[in-house]
RNA sequence: UGGGCUAUAGCCAAGCGGUAAGGCACAGGACUUUGACUCCUGCACUCGCUGGUUCGAAUCCAGCUAGCCCAG
């Protein structure tokens, strides 16, 4: 059996090259070239897909003694997922870039070439599970929540499944990072990724910009009862929730509750105002493949880095999905994804509407 | 022009003779394959200005300056 390993050039994809040579698989590496640091607009910095992240990558498969390629996908890149992004910013939404690269680059592009080439499978450095009950594919979280990365995953098709392998889902970080460093790997001691990986400075708004070629126009902030609290920078600067950046001082806090995209205005009120109990979630990707006949009780997740909460989640016939959680939840921001699960399995998911 | 009130950090604000609370904002950090939230740290050697009283003044007194209110 081949496969082929998805590497970064960090610990984890590194790790899982390994083990997927150590379960008796024939192996190759390969990393994917997203774009060019001239894309983002702004100076080269450390981002992944740099040149030192590619080198680190090709040094691991080296060390492992298997192919390494680089794949150039700057193009399907700029046009799924850049595109996306900024198209869901011009909505007023707060889109998920990993999620819509894992869905359109990773498991679409690179597992459709992997087939091409002769692969079987293909394995990422993802923590989570994949279990096959003899008829169906189930995605699960990882053994160990503190690293899990289901919630990324949650488009993941029963095809896609099926020539997929993640064999960190049984590990702990730190179990990976004693793998790295016993295997004398040079990127054992490496930071954990963080940010938009084409967004260098943070400044998301500045690639919107460039991607779109229309600047962001100023605006008033005015609190739940239309009063004018100050101006704001153009509604792609803001999200539902958040606090930093708007440059106001009350007496207590304030946070974005809504985007007025009519009359291009952000809408300020208190962190109380932020909670919702009902969430309907669009284009719902079930992965068993069909949506079940009545309502599921379960758990949900409206962003990454949050536990799941209990929700029964009602299927529509528009392919919609009704989440009712048992407690309100803070903030449900339009553009990011829900994730529902049922204990460690991941049933789907979609984007909040 | 009389009378009254108030002047403390970017904003709000405690302090009432004993050596500058707190909130907001902001900055840095932590967390993190998204944006946020959250958490931690920092943020007035100084209290409109000038004098005075006192061992000691943001606190009391005087003058000046500025703003607000009332009377004209």
């Amino acid at each position: 059996m081949k496969a082929l390993i998805a590497m970064s050039g960090g610990v984890d994809s590194s790790v899982a090259a390994y083990r997927m040579q150590q379960n008796g698989f024939d192996c190759a590496g390969c990393m994917m070239k997203l774009y060019t640091n001239e894309d983002a607009a702004v100076p080269a910095g450390k981002t992944c897909c740099t040149l030192d992240d590619t080198e680190d990558a090709r040094r691991v498969a080296f060390r492992l003694s298997m192919p390494f390629y680089v794949f150039n996908y700057t193009d399907e890149f700029r046009r799924c997922v850049i595109r996306e992004f900024a198209e869901a910013y011009q909505n007023a939404q707060t889109p998920n870039p990993c999620i819509s690269c894992n869905r359109s680059l990773k498991f679409g592009a690179l597992l459709d070439r992997a087939r091409v080439l002769g692969y079987d499978i293909l394995a990422t450095g993802h923590y989570a599970r994949i279990r096959f009950d003899g008829e169906r594919y189930h995605l699960h979280t990882a053994a160990y929540l503190e690293k899990d990365q289901s919630y990324v995953l949650y488009s993941l098709t029963q095809e896609q499944l099926a020539h997929t392998a993640f064999p960190l889902g049984e590990l702990s970080k730190a179990e990976v990072r004693r793998i790295a460093a016993s295997l004398e790997l040079p990127v054992a001691e490496k930071a954990e990724s963080q940010d938009i990986c084409f967004v260098p400075d943070g400044n998301y708004a500045a690639v919107v910009e460039a991607f779109t070629g229309e600047p962001s126009v100023p605006g008033d902030f005015v609190d739940e009862d239309g009063r004018v609290l100050g101006r704001h920078k153009g509604l792609i600067h803001y999200t539902i929730g958040q606090r930093k950046g708007l440059g106001l001082s009350l007496p207590a806090p304030l946070y974005v509750i809504r985007l007025d995209t009519e009359n291009n205005r952000v809408i300020l009120g208190p962190s109380e105002a932020l909670f919702r109990r009902d969430v309907t979630v669009r284009g719902f990707h079930w992965i068993s493949g069909e949506a079940p006949a009545g309502p599921v009780e379960g758990q949900a997740k409206l962003r990454y880095r949050q536990p799941p909460a209990p929700v029964t989640a009602f299927p529509q016939d528009d392919g919609s999905v009704l989440l009712s959680f048992a407690d309100p939840q803070r903030a449900p921001t339009p553009g990011q994804s829900a994730v529902l699960y049922q204990g460690d399995e991941v049933l789907g998911g979609g984007i909040i509407e």
